[in-house]
Parts: structure tokens; C-alpha cells; sequence
DNA sequence: CGGCACTATTTTGAGAACAATAAATTCTGG
DNA sequence: CCAGAATTTATTGTTCTCAAAATAGTGCCG
């Protein structure tokens, strides 16, 4: 037989091969937009997250939708709650005063394995990026200061060359975009561009101890600025009371209710 | 109809009160069974977990199944190839080595924490807990002797009050387990009990400086007990031509297929 | 007029059936 | 007897449907 033809021609072979780095499966891209939305506060903590609405909206099916809340649940940026669904996350003090430990630990980490390597391919880039840092925040563009101040510390953690670290950093850097939602007071800006030029420098200069020492100070000021000693009810109701949304997420109401008891002895 | 009654009282009421720490659900359930099956290396690295064969092993439906392989794969502790289905993880060398100096980095940050807090409560059920160890290690219980080896770390991260960092250490040393699973010699045992014993004492005594020290000693010790200097593929062929398991997964070809190509959405 | 119980709607949770893909086997031709 | 291709089988992936739970709305009674 002419078996220059096999018979799966038809099958269409050209986009089966690349893919990764290139065009997302809909499962990371749904979360990636997610993702992105939560990070950069355009859907607030306690927003309520419907499975059919969302999945709506990003085009995608309720299966895989939910299959993204899961795994967002699992990383601590959205909470679910049996039966009644999704919510973007809301941390409580504690968490994150521990967060706030661990990216201490976990970034002081970085820059001492930092002290190990060759600095000189990357330092200008994030240089750059320090600079594009505080252009945003000049301009005032929120989200694309937000992004940036976090790729700083993304940044040197992938320096390193430890995807795990890297990794593992992510997690928290991401909860703690939600903590900066929940508990700064608006008109401050979280991560002061000063301080990252000057751990940068130490870096450069080969000051580890000082680096070091940088870093710690640098969170610990960022963990400073934000209102950890108020409860969290407080922040609720401001939210509530004082600033109608309106746009800001679509049409969700700005406070989630408090997840009731548990139905107890619901007939007594 | 009477309605001095509600009418919901013929609804079963026992069972809809307490469910969260005591009795649990079927997901975590599962996910706890898998996760120590895989932790104390009776699932060795590479063995192929089919959804039908482990969600009727494990008494419970498909779709709770595969949430739970989900799960796992965001943790690193099974593989998921795309139409192959889930293999429990076989790290790499170059991520055993990242791993291993990010346990440093937390454990270090465990230690440093444990500094500022009163030892007094928990050190002597520590302590106890490494005399099992020893115990254990000399019967040769080896599921048992994993599982504690790794608890002395885990507590010690317990001990912080931290749950953060509690958590993301759970992450690194389930992963850990994985790799010795993979890179150990399997004569030795991984985790010395004489330096678990040191750590605790330069704790108790007050020693931070010299505790840290032991401990980012002893972790690279137990980094240095692995085989990292081979390629992977040895250890395959090794474990696929030596050793017919049998009896040790239920019936799974030793070895893993390499992936071949991650697959697209494929619809045209 | 306010509170409580009931009904109805909406939303989530889970199971089952169906479709797609890769591996294994068998069949045919050289 | 071997090689290669087509079929068959087994396993995964997706979608759909149905049931359960919670919330919101409505009417009634105090």
C-alpha cells in the first residue's frame, strides 16, 4: 500500500507540539488571571467568587474553574467555605504577623545564598526594574506598582537559582498582597523603592551581613506600616460603611458574612 | 398541617454537627493515606497511581481521587503527565539539592525563632520523642523510624507557633522523604539520632548561635549521605533490573515512562 | 409594626456517562 | 520469521445531570 499517507492526517499535528512557555493551557491561564486579579487587589479580600459567574467571564468551564479555586484554596489566596463557596482570602493577624516571620527567614535566606553567586549578569536588570518601580508609583498606577514591588523580591529569589525557593517565596509574597489589601492604610506605599536600592547595593558591594540585615529591616518596615493591632471586624466595617465599591469588583457585595457556626443544634 | 412542629425533624441531626477535627472527611482522608504511603516509602518514587484501582483501594469515588492527586501534584509529591495519568514524584538531583538548602534556610529560621521563645513545655516531649527514634532505628522499623526522623523537625517548626512556616516545612520535608527515597543507600539511615539529641541540648542551653550551626550541619550531612553525584537513569535501571518489588506497590511496573510531550487543548 | 416560619431560587457538591488519547495486541505483507 | 500498521483495550479527561444546602424572599401571626 502507498503508505506515504498514514491515516491520521487529519489529526491537526502542528499545534500539539509547542506549547508550554508559549500559549497556556486554559487550567493556568484561568488561574493566572486569578491569580494576577487577586494580587493586584482588583477583587478584594472576602469577595465572593461564583463558580458559574466566573467561569462565565473567563471562558472557561465550571469544571476547570473550580479546579483553579481549589488549588488557589491550597496556596492560601482564596478561602472555601462547604457549601456556600469561594471567597478571595482574608488573613487574620496572626497570619499574618507569621507570614510576615517566614518571608523574613525565607528572604534573608535569598540574599545570603545571593552572596554566593555572581551578581553582575542580573543586578542591572533588577536596577532597572527598581527604577520602573518607582516610576509606577509616581504615576500612581496601583497595580503596576503592586506587581513590581513584588517582582523585586521574586527577582533576587530567582537569582539564586533555587526554583524550590523561589517557589516556596512565591506563596508568600502572593499572601501578602492580600494582607497589604486588608490592613495598609490606603495612602502609603507598602514597599518603600529606596530600600530596595539600597539592598541592592549591599548586594553589589558584597556586604552580606549587611544585605542581610537590609532585607530583615526592609519587611520588618513593611510589616510595620500596616494596622495589625485593630481586630479585623473594624476593617470590615469601614470597608462596608464607608466606601461603596461599586465598580471595583463586578457587582459583589463588599462584605462577606461571616461564615456562620457551623448548624449546630439548629432545632432546640 | 400542625405547625406548632417544624417540619425538619425528621432530618438527621447527629451527623451534621461535629465533623472538622475529629472524624474526617473523605478527602483529607485520602490525601493523608496517600501522602504517608508515599512519605514512608511504601509507594516508591515513579510507581503509577491509576485513579480506578486507588479510589476502590482506598473506598472512595474517582472524582474525590483525583482532587487528591491534584493536591499532591501542587506539592511535588506525584507526577502528573498529561493522558498518562499520576506517578509518585521522582525529583531531580538539581531540585534534591534546592530542597536541601532550603531546609537549611527554614531550619535555620526554625532554630533562630525557637531562640526567642520558652523551651521549657515542649523540649522534654522532643526529647522523648527522639528515644522512640533511636527505638525505632534499632528495631529496624523503618515506616516508623521515617516518621518520626521527621517529626523531630516538624515539631521543632511546631514549637515556633508559626503555622506558616510549620507548613511550607511540611512541604520540604515530605519532599525530602522522596529523595531518600530515591538517592539513599539503603543501609544508612538518614537522620542521625546523636545529632537530633545535640540540637536539643544547644536549644535548651540557650546556645543559638551554636544550635543553628548544628543544625545546618546536620542537614548537610544528610544531604551528603545521598548518591547526588550519578544521573537519574542509573538509579532506574538499578531499581527496574535489581529489584523485582512484587509485593511492594500492588503490582506496578517499577518503572516510569519518561514523559514524552506535555499535550495542547487540541481542539481545532 | 416586628419577628418567625415557610417556600422558592440560587449555588454548590458529587456522581455518571461520554469522549479522547496512549499503550498493547494482533494481523498482514515481505 | 520479522516489521510495521491497524485494531482493540484500558485509562484518563471533560461535560452533563441531579441532588443537597444555603440564602433570599414572602406571608402569617403575635
Amino acid at each position: 500500500m502507498s503508505k506515504g499517507q498514514p491515516r491520521r492526517v487529519e489529526k491537526p499535528l502542528a499545534e500539539v507540539e509547542a506549547l508550554s512557555p508559549l500559549e497556556d493551557n486554559d487550567e493556568v491561564r484561568v488561574q493566572k488571571s486569578l491569580a494576577a486579579a487577586i494580587y493586584e487587589h482588583r477583587l478584594p479580600p472576602g469577595t465572593k467568587l461564583p463558580e458559574v459567574d466566573l467561569a462565565r467571564i473567563l471562558g472557561t468551564s465550571r469544571g476547570t474553574l473550580r479546579k483553579v479555586l481549589d488549588r488557589l484554596a491550597s496556596e492560601h489566596l482564596v478561602e472555601q467555605i462547604p457549601n456556600r463557596g469561594a471567597f478571595v482570602a482574608r488573613p487574620t493577624i496572626e497570619t499574618t504577623r507569621n507570614v510576615y516571620a517566614l518571608r523574613r527567614i525565607l528572604e534573608a535566606g535569598v540574599v545570603r545564598t545571593l552572596s554566593q553567586c555572581n551578581c553582575a549578569p542580573w543586578i542591572n536588570n533588577v536596577r532597572l526594574q527598581v527604577g520602573e518601580e518607582r516610576e509606577a508609583n509616581r504615576v500612581g498606577d496601583t497595580s503596576r506598582y503592586i506587581r513590581l514591588a513584588g517582582k523585586f523580591h521574586l527577582d533576587l529569589a530567582a537569582a539564586t537559582g533555587n526554583a524550590a525557593l523561589e517557589e516556596h517565596l512565591q506563596r508568600v509574597v502572593s499572601q501578602t498582597s492580600l494582607m497589604v489589601a486588608l490592613y495598609d492604610l490606603p495612602g502609603i506605599n507598602t514597599c518603600s523603592v529606596h530600600e530596595h536600592l539600597e539592598i541592592l547595593q549591599a548586594i553589589e558591594a558584597g556586604q552580606h551581613q549587611e544585605a542581610e540585615r537590609l532585607m530583615e529591616e526592609h519587611l520588618l518596615s513593611c510589616e510595620r506600616q500596616l494596622r495589625l493591632g485593630e481586630e479585623r471586624q473594624v476593617v470590615d466595617l469601614a470597608q462596608a460603611l464607608g466606601a461603596p465599591p461599586a465598580a471595583l469588583a463586578q457587582g459583589t457585595p463588599p462584605i462577606a458574612a461571616k461564615p456562620r457556626r457551623k448548624r449546630l443544634g439548629a432545632v432546640a
